[in-house]
DNA sequence: CTCCATTCGGAGAGCGCTCTCCCTCCGTCT
DNA sequence: AGACGGAGGGAGAGCGCTCTCCGAATGGAG
């Protein structure tokens, strides 16, 4: 056994590296580690001992001093029915934008060897065993994407004072940080550009009213309108879903057939929008302009494809991650929050 | 500091709840992972201390010892193209797909106390960085989806010797694991649907040759349209995305004019081919029946709702955590597949 | 009553790393 | 020349857990 190589199979530790490098484990510690002084020639005695006898740190040992794990949880709560033989056959990932999130999120940590562990918090248990998940200190922190207005997880991440960042600012006000979009310059945005398109009989489908998100971009919406000249807006309230666009628009058609420019306030929702719009023998933009919120994929899926709101969402899951590590590194600051702006991206709706 | 209990903030170790109970680390220890005969009272009576010190295990210090992490790397691997600003901008998680891969693995996992970390492998170095990931024990194991068959991680990690099961059959023979579909079973699905309906003069929309999963669709179709007598079904190659599906049913248009049936490799293209279908004044499934493939949500968000056929991928993907973990237990287990039956799901469309 | 088998709790040695001392070796200043 | 300071390397104490021994106690058999 104590002849050549070890065999491959039992890892080298820092002591077979500091023996064959002819130091201490300190030494080879400090030069992985790059902190403090050490002597060039040593370090390079070092590099090769490390290339050499293929070593690499383990965590285990690592997290078990310094008390960071080089993970955090990427939770997706309020995922799904509560209900169901599999919680996680869910439309959560269908949307896309689920996706330029998690993109965003590791944009900007695996530069810094960080690693996002993914969870789902769709049950009063499963946000229990996320909670003892954290305090186990399998992760340094979560950042937190609801799909829902009524998630008890921010709270319980607080109480617990856990460091965590919401993706949107909750529906009830808690002491924790978080990334949003001026969700009420966006549906401004897309009424100028409707009032802009010369349409004077303007309505919208909203997205569920419990939801902030939504109740800023119908308010924001209608008061622009109003700022145009038009106090009154119809609105039809969606789920976000494809579906509920569809559903809302046809309300929408039946209530008002003169109808001749549509805010909706996602993309999915405007998609089944345009179809209901296309089977009553509506021209869109010709009859019907339609403006869509989230510039996902099927904006650009949809037939014509849709004018819609952007926002930078893999600039707002990076600045979630970096207020993370932040808050990790320093638990005791102030909570702060980030808005995005949003901007207008014309296409063939409107 | 020593009377009364100790701040919430420094969590309690073993020995806390060890001194609190009035036993030794070891009988705590083995009440918590249940090993061994403890006595039913000194049980309980540990319990209770766990319960009164709000104990919870240090994975990181059970881990160096245990040599686990619960922890799977959970790796989207090929995902988006090798450059561009944030590679991380990509379909991936446009791709329904994805998610419910993500939610079988969870749903599997997650009972057993074991997390999936969220890695993407699609540059030179990201792969690199997996595999030293995995060398240094922040995963017991990893599984693979892969998008592209060019993917050279499935070698990388066979190369390394660490544990790991990929979602499709890779393209080039290799000793390791996977679950995969019977691609050839269903495109006699669809063959014999489409033939049942009356089709006959029936065309395909493969997806990229180079993919195992799409040559398996495209040679079963084939040789399923061959028993039935049609021993030439033209053929337009796709790339799996909504646009491509739309460009090569203009193809086939264009080519085949009198088309009545197409199959097509899976739901996003096929969404892309109806399009082009109903714009080109062609009623689907009147003058023209089609069928898909994966049955995403694609398929129902389509109009008309596609007929497609469905293959258990939360299963599938679940079944791949329990092969995962299985090798983890046991690397030493020869290498297995298994391969899933899909079904035929009817809808308007055909 | 003695002896052995069996059950069950405790002691303690690590797992592989980091980090705080401490010691040595120089160079420099007086 | 002696003293002092700084740079750089080593020793060793843990981090919190698991797990192998070991020993004590108990019960049953001879």
């Amino acid at each position: 056994m104590s002849e050549g190589r070890p065999p491959v199979s039992a890892s080298p530790t820092l002591e077979d590296v500091a023996r064959a490098a002819g130091v201490s484990r300190a030494t080879v510690s400090r030069v992985i580690n790059g902190v403090r002084n050490v002597d060039p020639a040593i370090q390079e005695t070092v590099r090769r001992a490390v290339a050499d006898t293929g070593y690499v740190p383990n965590r285990a040992a690592r997290s078990l001093v310094t008390r960071r794990t080089g993970a955090i949880a990427l939770i997706v709560s309020g995922a799904g029915t509560d209900g169901g033989e599999n919680p996680f056959h869910n439309q959560v990932f269908a949307d896309p934008f689920f996706g330029r999130v998690a993109g965003g999120v590791v944009g900007f940590l695996r530069p810094r060897g960080v690693h996002p562990i993914l969870m789902f918090a769709e049950t009063r248990e499963a946000r229990a065993q996320v909670i003892a998940f954290l305090r186990q200190g399998n992760a340094d922190g979560a950042v937190l994407v609801s799909t829902h207005s009524e998630d008890p997880l921010p709270a319980m991440l607080v109480e617990a004072s856990l460091p965590a960042v919401l993706f949107a600012r909750p529906a009830t006000p808690l002491p924790i940080s978080y990334v949003d979009v001026a969700h009420r310059t966006g549906a401004k945005l897309a009424a100028d550009h409707l009032v802009a398109r010369g349409r004077r009989r303007v309505a919208t489908i909203a997205g569920p009213l419990d939801v902030p998100a939504s109740q800023d971009r119908l308010s924001g919406f209608r008061d622009a309108m109003a700022a145009h000249g038009f106090p009154y807006v119809p609105c039809v309230e969606g789920g976000f879903t494809h579906q509920s666009g569809e559903i809302a628009m046809e309300r929408l058609l039946a209530d008002h057939p003169g109808v001749d420019g549509v805010f909706v306030a996602n993309d999915l929702m405007a998609q089944g929008a345009l179809q209901v719009l296309r089977h009553h023998g509506r021209r869109v933009p010709g009859d019907v302009a339609v403006v869509g919120f989230d510039d996902s994929s099927a904006a650009t899926a949809s037939r014509p494809p849709l004018t819609t709101i952007r926002h930078p969402v893999e600039d707002m899951a990076g600045e979630m991650a970096r207020m993370l590590m932040e808050r990790v590194d320093d638990p005791g600051r102030p909570v702060t929050s980030v808005i995005f702006e949003p901007s207008l991206v014309v296409r063939d709706s409107s």
